[in-house]
RNA sequence: GCCGAUGUAGCUCAGCUGGCUAGAGCAGCUGAUUUGUAAUCAGCAGGUCGUGGGUUCGAGUCCCUCCAUCGGCUCCA
């Protein structure tokens, strides 16, 4: 007999050779049907497992993301054995299951997949699953596995020779057997509903200058509606998708002539970029930062200095020459080198320090084209970047200080799903950074002290440092569930070292300054895109161009219109007037769809009165008010999202 | 940069296997309507079908080049 613990701490004692869905059949018949995968003592096995020794089990479901993984990870195989029968030649590399379903590299050999092909691998992998094939594991020898793939598949021979004798497993169902570590499903047929999303092309194990296999990625659900419905999911999103909505709210552009990756600002979206600089700018004063403003040129002596030119000269912008040949210009890729010279202008004392030079430095970067993607990835962008230059003991109070402001702009701006990383070295490629370990580690562990102390719920991601040094960064999702790296704080031991910067300490010597990098925002272009696609395009009252749309019932009512538009202006209300000769419902439908959060309608009754009628955004009615109890409507609403620093 | 897909009017899209002067809705312009909570009616105008080349009697449609966009990979100072 053995002893097994359940989740809720209860233990029961069976048989040896129990499985997990024996254990589940007894608690229920219910939980038996939906039992997908389980874990034992920690370890991830199927639901058909038997269990030998003492331990504690977790059953998983289609509601846990692990029974999601085991559903997903399987649906790989079938997509696998589907690909095999489909294309002879196909060899295969790995197949995962990922955070919306699961994909699986494959090499087609002189074969190509492309969405036409998407319907056939559907019905081929739908007739698998129809079969209700069994997944079960076995133990193979190394030297059995290499045998079963030599000549056959390199990349499968490659994947073993790096595993450990013993712990080789295999798995099968129906005709099919692939190497493969474990969590399945108990058969096929519970895979209900399979979409094919995408092909791609990945590098062999990720490595560009290894051969490019193809991955395709697909989605499966236990049940037809859930895929409809994860579908509809995906359509949604597509209409917060901020490189369409950027476009329908008139907010930035691109143009073919102008090139890729260079994001045109149009009105209300440089009204909009305004805002949020002031309000930062008010911010960052009262934090004791000051502005400077430097050029968008700067000599290639100056890269060569700071160690950017050496990293990325080859693969960005070239210089731009002038007429003296041994004249070398670049676009200035980051700010970080110019404010190094605003520090090196003067003679600074340990008393003076810290200084903190802050600019909205607009940069250049050549991106790979492929890389481009809206405004979160372009090849010219407005840093909202400040230098700070403290001596080594004032490094964790304003590493903190930082951490601070970054909360209060998220806070302002209604983010509250962010995460953050700690990005350090990558142990292996050593290489790859300037300056000295030591200083690295302590740079490493300021950054995690820090994080800690402010309570952060952080995640330590190893080779995500920049060369010079480690960094903070606040990640958020678009709304596709992509992740992009927002604020971003960063220590740095490296530059003052090759800029010489210094300063004279107590002890009349000259030491060298700590900078640290930071930008609340990451960058206006990222910032204002996952912005859009976080609200919707309904930003906070503070922020949005237009708060206020008037409409007057006909053309009769402009002038009171005009009056109550003033009367708006004095009380700083941003507010425009729609006088056309058209219908009411026109014009609330269009307010509606331009995402104006409140509508004044002003008509006979109001102009009698004095007073306006207010609807909200989405329809919400307010009544006949007087401007003033408008006025103060707004402002209580401004007030509760906007603190002050 | 690499793999796959896409590119028709300001916007959203139709145009089947190549065949008469390339279509629709919205937006625009003109006129009528003077309007009370998500599209008033009528008329007009608008496109060298992303670019350059090729195949063909004939190309929006087939082939190639380049450009741009989209989904990934790699990259992200």
């Amino acid at each position: 007999m053995i002893k097994i613990t359940l989740p809720d701490g209860s233990v029961k004692t069976y048989n040896k050779g129990v499985t997990p869905y024996l254990v589940a059949k007894d608690i229920s018949e219910g939980l038996a049907r939906n039992v997908i995968s389980a874990s034992y003592n920690g370890v991830t096995i199927e639901s058909s497992t038997e269990l030998n020794e003492d331990g504690s089990l977790v059953l998983y479901t289609w509601t846990n993301d692990e029974g999601k993984k085991a559903f997903w990870h399987s649906s790989a195989h079938i997509l696998a054995q589907a690909l095999e029968e489909l294309y002879p030649n196909v060899k295969l590399w790995v197949g995962p299951a990922i955070e919306n379903g699961f994909y699986y590299d494959v090499d087609l050999g002189d074969d190509s997949i492309s969405d036409k092909d998407f319907k056939k691998i559907e019905d081929k992998m739908l007739e698998i699953a129809r079969g209700k094939h069994e997944f079960s594991m076995r133990s193979v020898s190394k030297s059995e596995a290499l045998s079963y793939y030599q000549g056959k598949n390199e990349y499968k021979v490659d994947l073993i020779s790096n595993l450990e004798d013993g712990d080789i497993t295999f798995c099968d169902h129906s005709s099919f057997t692939d190497l493969c570590r474990g969590g399945h499903i108990p058969n096929t047929g519970i895979v209900k509903a399979i979409k094919i999303l995408s092909v791609a092309g990945a590098y062999y194990k990720g490595d560009e200058n290894e051969k490019q296999l193809t991955r395709v990625y697909g989605i499966s659900f236990p049940k037809q509606k859930e895929l409809t419905q994860y579908l509809e999911l995906l359509e949604e999103a597509k209409k917060r998708d901020h490189r369409k909505l950027g476009k329908e709210l008139g907010l930035f552009t691109f143009s073919q002539k102008v090139g890729q990756g260079l994001p045109l600002w149009l009105p209300k979206g440089a009204a909009l970029r305004e805002r949020l600089e002031n309000f930062l700018k008010k911010a960052q004063k009262k934090a004791g930062y000051e502005m400077v403003i430097t050029p968008h040129i700067g000599q290639k002596e100056l890269y060569v200095t700071s160690g950017h030119y050496a990293k990325y000269g080859e693969d960005s912008f070239q210089p731009i020459k002038t007429p003296k040949e041994d004249e070398e210009f670049l676009l200035k890729p980051m700010n970080c080198p110019h404010h190094c010279e605003v520090y090196a202008n003067s003679q600074w004392s340990y008393k003076d320090l810290p200084k903190r030079y802050a600019e909205f430095g607009t940069v250049y970067r050549y991106e790979q084209s492929g890389e481009l993607h809206g405004l979160t990835r372009v090849r010219g962008f407005t840093q909202d970047d400040a230098h700070l230059f403290c001596t080594p003991d004032q490094l964790d109070e304003e590493f903190k200080n930082v951490i601070d402001l970054v909360l209060y702009v998220f806070g302002s701006l209604g983010f509250e799903n962010f995460s953050t990383q700690v990005s350090v070295r990558d142990s292996k490629n050593p290489e790859k950074y300037l300056g000295d370990p030591d200083i690295w580690d302590k740079a490493e562990q300021a950054i995690i002290n820090a994080a800690k102390d402010k309570g952060l719920d952080y995640y330590i991601e190893e080779g995500e440092a920049a060369f010079y040094g480690p960094k903070l960064d606040f990640m958020v999702k678009d709304a596709l569930g992509r992740q992009w790296q927002l604020g971003t704080i960063q220590v740095d031991y490296n530059l003052p070292e090759r800029f010489n910067l210094t300063y004279k300490g107590s002890d009349n010597e000259l030491h060298r300054p700590v900078m640290i990098h930071r930008a609340p925002f990451g960058s206006m272009e990222r910032f204002v895109a996952i912005l859009l696609e976080h609200t919707g395009g309904n930003f906070p009252l503070w922020l949005i161009p237009d708060q206020v749309i008037i409409l007057s019932i006909s053309e009769k009512y402009e002038k009171y219109a005009q009056k109550v538009l003033n009367l708006l202006e004095n009380d700083e209300i941003r507010a425009l007037s729609d006088n056309r000769n058209e219908t009411m419902g026109k014009k609330i439908r269009e307010a509606e769809m331009n995402k104006i959060p409140y509508m004044i309608i002003v008509g006979e009754n109001e102009e009698k009165e004095g007073k306006i009628t207010v609807r909200k955004h989405g329809g919400e009615d307010i009544g006949m008010i007087t401007v003033d109890a408008f006025a103060d409507i707004v402002q209580k609403e401004i007030k509760s999202t906007l603190k002050t620093f």
